[in-house]
DNA sequence: CGCTCCGTTGAAACGAATCAATGAAGGTGG
DNA sequence: CCACCTTCATTGATTCGTTTCAACGGAGCG
């Protein structure tokens, strides 16, 4: 309730035209013509900020420039779940090439910088040239590819809870260091599908282990963990009991 | 082992020119040109079938005009999930477009009569016509969704197996009707991610509740249940707890 | 007819959820 | 500047659900 913040946290300050991004995602070399008047904004978001709620009309699209933002998906009976997380370079919400109202809620994880696209644009654009309609096939290609990989890697029982914590872990490094994204305790469980209190056990587990370390933080938003990586590499190939005895044979 | 059966099991026996299907996805009225020559062939494959195999360099996507396949993922510890089931009018590996390998294992769940696209084919239709790049975006995004569906709503202990269960079959529904394709126990305890004696559990349970019943069957492969959609609706709305406690409040 | 594969069912062991209490951290106001 | 308050993380004891092990029954097939 702390974090229910208006929409758009921060002022648009600045036009698009100096992103960069926005041209590497969007095509290089694509005049988009979006000038003062293209209706792109720049928006900052605090730690909780959202980004915009689920089933409200779309009105724009959203280019992360900077931090991660988490998307949160309600099951049929309420029950939130953290479906995939955008990173710096991640476009929010590309399904409103489909959808008129927004498929998840949106929230910033530490601080957010974000591009704000007008629905009407992203689809001009969209429909209008070949090579942008690409560069989205690409992007909701990869996005589809993670949400799969989540899926077989983060949920059910086969592995342990522990297990999957691991994979998780190494799922939000920041690049290819020993740096992870540090969520909340709620936040992880949400995207593991398990009880915020068997998340803190495991964590402190893997803390009492050495694997896990607090690294820089300075704020309660923009956390990182250190983290012993091949450790954690190891924990996540366990296995439940035999080598690969149910679906071993593919063909079932 | 009884199922590991050659890549394309049936014979292509004639071409694509007569699929409506494959027009309908493609693009209405795009001539593809795709005559004898175009490597287009429809094949058949049994239950069990594989379509293809995870890893493989990718020589075609398909596209299914009837039956269901699913869609067989591994985890980094070789253990197996099932991701995703297409019906009739997916597309199998769109993925293509991005990579040169197959993501998944496809593999036929009872008789699946599927239309195989040689991929340099498909890659220069995307690449050659807007509508047809449109076309396929919008189908990766009906895909992303609905994996994002099923991560939201049948993995994570926030709901029990039963819960689960309960949604997965209204997922599995054929139409609108009452009919639910039946997969083997060890299918769907892939899907959900839980043990196949507890998915054996749950549905003997429903039988005894009378909420399902078997539908009609005629080989191994294609079989049905017949069900109480209410019934089981019911019981895929219910909570664990307290109505939405956890991440009510979505800014968390 | 006997084989194997798949589904079913029971009893016991384990893991994770729950309840509940304590502790640390940040923010606010005295 | 310190005390208070709220929020979030931690930890223990217990309960519950699911997994596991193992045995049985039925269906399809050689």
């Amino acid at each position: 309730m702390s974090n229910t913040s208006p929409p758009t946290q921060g002022a648009g300050f600045g036009d698009c035209l100096d992103c960069e991004l926005y041209g590497e995602v969007l095509g290089e070399n694509v005049s988009l013509g979006h000038g003062v008047d293209s209706g792109a904004r720049i928006h900052d978001y605090q730690y909780g900020g959202v980004l915009y709620q689920a089933a409200a009309p779309v009105d724009a699209v959203y280019f992360i420039r900077s931090g991660i933002v988490k998307m949160v998906k309600a099951g049929p009976a309420g029950e939130q779940r953290i479906v995939r997380v955008l990173k710096t370079g991640d476009i929010a919400e590309i399904e409103s090439i489909i959808s008129d109202t927004f498929e998840h809620t949106a929230i910033a994880v530490g601080t957010v910088r974000a591009c704000r696209i007008p629905v009407e644009l992203f689809r001009k654009h969209v429909a209008g040239s070949a090579q942008i309609q690409l560069r989205v096939l690409q992007k909701s290609l990869t996005d589809l590819r993670e949400a799969e990989s989540w899926f077989s890697q983060l949920t059910g029982n086969a592995a342990s809870a522990r297990t999957r914590m691991a994979r998780l872990l190494l799922c939000l490094r920041v690049d290819a260091g020993d740096r992870i994204h540090r969520l909340g305790i709620a936040d992880m469980a949400a995207i593991v599908g398990i009880n915020p209190v068997t998340v803190s056990r495991i964590i402190s587990e893997f803390r009492r282990q050495e694997f896990l370390s607090k690294g820089g933080l300075h704020a309660t938003a923009q956390r990182y963990f250190r983290a012993n990586v091949a450790a954690l590499e190891n924990i996540a190939r366990e296995m439940p009991k035999s080598p690969c005895s149910d679906l071993s044979d593919v063909a079932n």
